[in-house]
DNA sequence: TCAATTTGACCATCTTTGACTATTATATCG
DNA sequence: CGATATAATAGTCAAAGATGGTCAAATTGA
């Protein structure tokens, strides 16, 4: 068998063909398929992930889609992969500060951006025991990363 | 299926084009969209809120109406400590959203800017108790905040 | 056998509708 | 004229409808 999967696959990426991101209906999606709805989920988890270049926006309730967002594929390609990877699960308020000013230093993000992700993840900013701020800094911080590579084209929002 | 909320708000949003303000009458508009009446408080409440920047006035009664204000605020050194005193102690996710969605309409923040800022207060940032997120984005966001009007004034790009 | 895939039951969120309520203007009655 | 009934509006809230998400069990293919 052809693996459902792989076809699923293959469909999302003809669609995107012209354009950075493109929307779908779940259900749509599957019954074109003929499978449940979970194997689209199933199929953007394991092919259109962040590892893989891309970011899914979602919407649920009456008129709800799924977005699929490729991301800049430059010589930057791999850097969000391994900002990602650097940051883990917990990292400190240096260490994400020092990201923050690589990314300014690649001309990745302004200064005003990168004063803004610093003080997102400062120390203040974190009411918790500090092993916690860790935890929850390298979130925020994945978020952001995640964020600064999405590639809207001409998007608005 | 072409989401009627969302057309309804379209069709508001047109409607105040040049001027802060519009007055409709909810059962004409219900009509012309051919829903119900409360249809239009739903768009009112989740696309007017206050937290979009909005006012609702309204009067009932023969020659009843609803006033839509779209609220206007310079970006004075007032508009930092109203923000602060408006996220307070714990904000939702939406909420948050606005207020940076309001950022940007005042210029204040670029879409980047903003982009990134909703990145940091996104629910999938926050892995805890849904209160304790509430808090957590209080303390993110008002730190950005800070942040941001820090900028203002430094002037500097 | 084992990892990848597929499915299904149950959950979360957003939208739309409708029944019932509240308020205000206008007509009517004494 | 003043009180009251009636009509014209708008507001609330909860239920139903429409989507998408999660997770774990079942299945499949190498």
């Amino acid at each position: 068998m052809a693996q459902l999967s792989d076809a699923i696959e293959r469909f999302i990426k003809d669609l995107m063909q012209e354009g950075a991101q493109v929307e779908v209906k779940r259900n749509e999606l599957a019954q074109h398929f003929g499978c449940a709805p979970s194997q689209i989920n199933y199929v953007l988890a394991t092919r259109f992930s962040v590892d893989h270049g891309y970011v899914i926006e979602s919407r649920r309730g009456g008129g709800g889609y799924v977005r699929i967002v490729r991301m800049h594929s430059s010589p930057d390609g791999n850097l969000l992969s391994a900002l990602l990877n650097r940051v883990g699960s917990e990292i400190s308020e240096e260490a994400a500060a020092a990201i923050i000013t690589h990314l300014y230093d690649c001309k990745l993000v302004t200064v005003n951006e990168a004063r803004i992700m610093r003080a997102a993840v400062a120390q203040n900013a974190l009411a918790l025991p500090v092993n916690a701020k860790n935890v929850l800094r390298a979130a925020v911080l994945r978020n952001m990363l995640t964020q600064v590579f999405k590639n809207y084209e001409g998007g608005d929002h």
